[in-house]
RNA sequence: GGCCUCGUGGCGGAGUGGUGACGCAGCGGAUUGCAAAUCCGCGUACUCCGGUUCAAUUCCGGACGAGGCCUCCA
């Protein structure tokens, strides 16, 4: 474990308190995420999943290293709307040959996508295809244990053979009732079970199974997946708020009853919501954009953003609260970032750990917000005095976090630089001759370039120096 | 109807039973040939109504407001 590190305290859903986090085996600390049901591009709201846990990794990694963490986060590519999917924008091709068009499509971008928002590539992103074997061997447990029973060629599970079932949501299946929109089936026992397998008609895929050939339940794959790389009892789960109930709740209900454990993780976490410019994202409303679109059009705001800059306009809010995504919002994480950058660039992070008041506020509960605070004290004072280590560390932080020191800085490909850096001798040597007209005719024809000047003078020897970058 | 969050200044966003974090924007100043950048300084807030207390933005109760879940939405 590295020295000097604070004692992590995590937000436990399950018990509504923020609590010190003890892993099982620090040798192996275990997380998983639930990742996208990939029958579509990502939205922003996944991208915010994405990098919360993203943040949480990074953070287990530094705390008990790089080889001693495993972060699982599934990709769902067996789904009625990836079927859906499949037949409406492949309609003449077989149907197992466009569900996969659809799924590798989907999943490449959202790793292109998640990429460029500072996520590290997970330990293991496993796909529910390939875990059905494990996914069936879970429900054979459960019908073994009298927690499941099969019912009109479905497989289904007995909510009221679990007297915890609710736990994590604060809700009793009586609770759910009282909503009257929970549907109500002939076939089952408590309106409230849920389907582990179902059948297929030959037009769906499907898997054979001692139930028939069929494909399983939307809850079930977790419960696999997790099992077969973290084990039975791991340590985090994570997901968006919407996934506590019924998603976590079913999980915890399938593999504490197929295990006959006393709990499937010991800590939950999740992401709140955003919503864009003060509404809820909707097609209807017209403010649904997914993260490629923010990247790669100016649908947003009328420009393009930086990855980087998304991934600071999310963490600059705790990952529990909601979050309104504004253009003025990025607007003010891209110059954030900037600021840092500029102190941070042409230094390195090799060698030099993350600061220590930045880890103090993420280990506890990933307060990012008040960690960009230490930031910023970082910045300014490698902008006061000019302090080596200080933007070495500046630099050696940011990267921990997932950002880079020069993106925003960086020459754009349309930038003649080497005209840009004969102009500024130029404008240097009209000084000397004290021909401010030329110098600032000079400044002014850059700036129609969108060359922005700077003008310092060195500490030493009060010499005039010129820094540029390009402003939008 | 049930369950769960939350309500801080122009904006974002911390935090605390008693000296008004921090950032952006704004204002003043230093610096500058002029700018920009940089540096120094300043201002404005705790949804409302009760209660507890010597003292509440902070604790308790209520109201109002916002958001989420109650079907496969991060």
């Amino acid at each position: 474990m590295t020295s000097g590190i604070p004692q992590l305290s995590l937000y436990n859903t399950l018990t509504r308190k923020k609590e010190a986090f003890v892993p099982i085996d620090a040798g192996n600390v275990r997380v998983y995420a639930c990742g996208p049901t990939v029958y579509d591009f990502a939205h922003i709201g996944n991208g915010r999943m994405a990098i919360v846990f993203d943040l949480l990794f990074r953070l287990l990694r530094q705390v008990y290293g790089a080889d001693h963490v495993t972060y699982v986060r599934n990709i769902t590519d067996v789904d009625d709307k990836i079927n859906a999917r499949a037949a409406r924008d492949f309609p003449g091709l077989d149907l197992n040959e466009a569900i996969r068009k659809v799924t590798e499509k989907t999943a490449a971008q959202y790793q292109s996508d998640v990429t460029a928002l500072g996520c590290l590539e997970p330990t293991v992103q496993p796909r529910a295809t390939d875990n059905i074997e494990g996914m069936q061997s879970l429900i054979t447990a459960l019908i073994s244990r009298s927690h499941a029973y099969e019912a009109n060629g479905e497989v289904l599970f007995e909510v009221g053979s679990m007297p915890d079932y609710g736990k994590l949501s604060g809700r009793n299946p009586e609770d759910n009732l009282a909503g009257a929109r929970v549907a109500v089936d002939a076939h089952k026992k408590n309106p409230a079970d849920f389907v582990l397998w179902k059948q297929s008609s030959a037009d769906e895929p499907g898997w054979d199974s001692p139930w028939g050939r069929g494909r399983p339940g939307w809850h079930i794959e977790c419960s696999a997946m997790s099992e077969r790389y973290l084990g039975q009892l791991f340590d985090i789960h994570g997901g968006g708020l919407d996934l506590i109930f019924p998603h976590h709740e079913n999980e915890i209900a399938q593999s504490r009853c197929a295990h006959g454990t006393h709990a499937m993780a010991n800590v939950w976490m999740h992401n709140g919501f955003l919503q864009v410019e003060g509404e809820k994202m909707s097609k209807s409303v017209g403010n649904f954009f997914t993260i490629a679109q923010l990247l790669e059009t100016e649908d947003f705001g009328g420009r393009k953003w930086a990855g980087e800059v998304l991934r600071l306009a999310m963490l600059m809010t705790h990952y529990r609260e909601p979050i309104d995504f504004t253009v003025r919002r990025l607007e003010e994480a891209e110059g954030k970032l900037r600021s840092w950058q500029q102190a941070a660039v042409g230094y390195s992070d090799a060698d030099h750990e993350p600061d220590a008041s930045v880890m103090a506020e993420l280990a506890d509960d990933l307060s990012f917000h008040r960690a960009s605070v230490a930031l910023d004290v970082i910045a300014r004072k490698a902008g006061r005095d000019g302090g080596e280590q200080a933007r070495n560390c500046l630099a050696a932080t940011l990267a921990f976090l997932g950002f880079s020191s020069d993106s925003l800085l960086a020459v754009d490909d349309s930038a003649d630089t080497a005209g840009i850096h004969a102009a500024i001798a130029e404008r240097l040597a009209a000084f000397a001759n004290k021909d401010f007209a030329t110098a600032d005719r000079i400044r002014a024809e850059l700036a129609e370039q969108g060359i922005a000047l700077m003008d310092s003078k060195d500490p030493q020897t009060g010499e005039r120096r010129t820094k540029w970058e390009i402003k939008r």
